[in-house]
DNA sequence: CTGAAAGCGCTTACAG
DNA sequence: CTGAAAGCGCTTACAG
């Protein structure tokens, strides 16, 4: 059970007979080797069970083959899916994750930060809640940075999506359903509480809102807290107390949305007879939910394969102007709103 | 934007005109530093943004401080709940946490096995699908290993759910609860294709019904592959080409429960006056199906608190003989089986 | 309580 | 194409 000594490259390099360096340069593959002393090295590895030390190689580089994800909260299913994406990219590409979780205690993302420099992170994807510009003061000690979702500065490399544009089009399409009096499950719009998520959904739905001539009604936009299913359902009853009667319910994610529907289901409320409910991000039960949930659906794997493009482009040109990308959306229309 | 050359410990000492000894004394606490030389330090660590490096302790030291924890999918509710907690867990104790994915490809538990060595992880948390044993094989040459959920050696330190006793009690709840012709969904005694998740959950299905003086039905018991709503959902079409009728469904994830359940309210089939409907895990929507879903509660806090203290403790004694711990489940009654 | 030296296991110039 | 030496930034005995 006892675990052996490790094998080292000295040891590998005493049993094929050759120098260190040359197992190094089997190893790292970058200088051409005899293919005779290539199999005896390797022959040697093998017996040795011989796995190069990447912490000795990362002090001798300056470079951990790791990246830092550090998301909000991983129980989301969105998060979930989305890391799933992105240690798909990162493996491919032969880096190891690291995971971060910002939304568990406030000071996280400072705290993480820290911790990427003192890990000999190579690289930091950073989904932010709300403080962006915290993060990015010490950005001259930090390894490359790239900032996903609704980020609200342009210091840094960026993936993002168009938040208030896809809420706009998904309120336009239940006022086109014939909805007037809509209500927003997730919109806030006080400066210093919401989430950049929280403001910018909500902007769009009073975009849309102002478009159709329809006041907005501060009575029908509501925040659940947290953003949890169990949340959200909490919500509608606040809605009801406050007295605001509503046609059609726009959640600012599928996990609202779920609680929504439960709620209104379990009352008898007809959906989408009565309600027209809509969610957002088209996580996988999106689909299967009673009835089936229209949606904003967010490229997931689009959006890890940008940010790590944008990483490993920053990795290898520290000094180029900070770049945006922008991954589209689409509206799924689905039976929650009467179906396509 | 460029990276700044990071401070080391030897110009921290410089500054504050102490020996690199002094300032490492500081850093790790261990050794009693003079309070003043302490302030002086720190001073100067603040004043140069320093940060140690873990490469270069990690060499020294042989530890990283990194855990690495195996999942097969990041993207199931269960998984990825079961990973908040584990990374929650890890870093009240100061670990970092390196995550891989196992499901994606054949071969990613050894490839993640060599990595883990590679990378001087101090510690594995590995949830395996199934040849467990090939991965133990070189228990010599790993870091401490504790396996999670089904596992069928006694090799390794474990944190154990008892799947057969609590698929025999939410199948006996059903019974009780009037159901005769039970299917089972994720149900598979293929031995070199099931998983052990799948195995063990089928035979506690079939203890129950053998208790109750039911013979099994093969008809009735199908494996949706892979083990999402989706295939949940077609799992149930190819239930009824087979022409087996059913009076209720254990399904043996939340995830394919969902994928039940849409399917019969799809069809009009009401839950639970027509099919009683149960599930397993107790994710965060389970609550908030329509209907409310009866599932198995597995606590996952306990699990990666189990997880990580039986680890810690490997740690510091690797020849102790493996240990193993049990996590305790409940059966809890919603809606979809007739509530309490 | 603090200093000077050695070494963890790699890789990178520098020679041959 | 391969060897011998030096050094990445820490920490651990060894002295004082």
């Amino acid at each position: 059970m006892a675990r052996t000594a490790r094998a080292t490259m000295k040891d590998v390099a005493a049993l094929a007979q050759v120098s260190p360096k040359t197992v190094s340069n089997v190893v790292t593959g970058t200088v051409f080797v005899r293919p005779e002393t290539v199999e005896r090295v390797e022959a040697a590895m093998a017996e040795l069970h011989f796995v190069p030390n990447l912490s000795a190689r990362g002090l001798r580089n300056g470079r951990s083959g790791t990246i830092a994800v550090a998301l909000p909260d991983l129980a989301t299913p969105f998060s979930a899916d989305l890391l799933h994406h992105i240690v798909d990219v990162a493996h491919e590409r032969g880096f190891a994750v690291q995971i971060e979780e910002t939304a568990s205690e406030p000071g996280r993302e400072e705290e993480l930060v820290s911790r990427a420099r003192a890990h000999l992170i190579d690289g930091l994807i950073l989904n932010p809640i709300r403080l962006e510009d915290s993060v990015i003061e010490h950005a001259d000690h930090l390894p490359p940075v790239v900032l996903i979702g609704e980020v609200e500065q342009q210091l840094t490399d960026r993936v993002l999506i168009d938040s208030r544009g896809a809420a706009r089009d998904v309120t336009r399409h239940l006022i086109e359903r014939g909805a007037r009096r809509i209500a927003a499950v997730g919109g806030d719009d006080r400066a210093d509480i919401a989430t950049a998520t929280s403001r910018l959904r909500l902007a769009g739905y009073r975009d849309a809102l102002a478009e159709a001539g329809i006041d907005h009604d501060p009575r029908l936009e509501v925040n659940p807290f947290p953003w949890t299913t169990a949340a959200a359902a909490a919500a509608i009853d606040a809605l009801d107390a406050r007295g605001a009667s509503f046609d059609a319910v726009v959640a600012f994610t599928d996990s609202l949305a779920l609680g929504v529907l439960h709620v209104l289901n379990a009352r008898g409320t007809r959906v989408p007879e009565d309600v027209l409910v809509t969610g957002f991000d088209d996580v996988e039960i999106a689909a299967f939910a009673s009835p089936a949930l229209t949606t904003v659906r967010l490229d997931r794997r689009a959006f890890a394969e940008e940010a790590f493009r944008l990483l490993e482009e920053r990795m290898t040109e520290r000094s180029a102007p900070p770049r945006a990308v922008t991954v589209p959306y689409e509206v799924i229309v689905r039976a929650s709103t009467g179906g396509s």
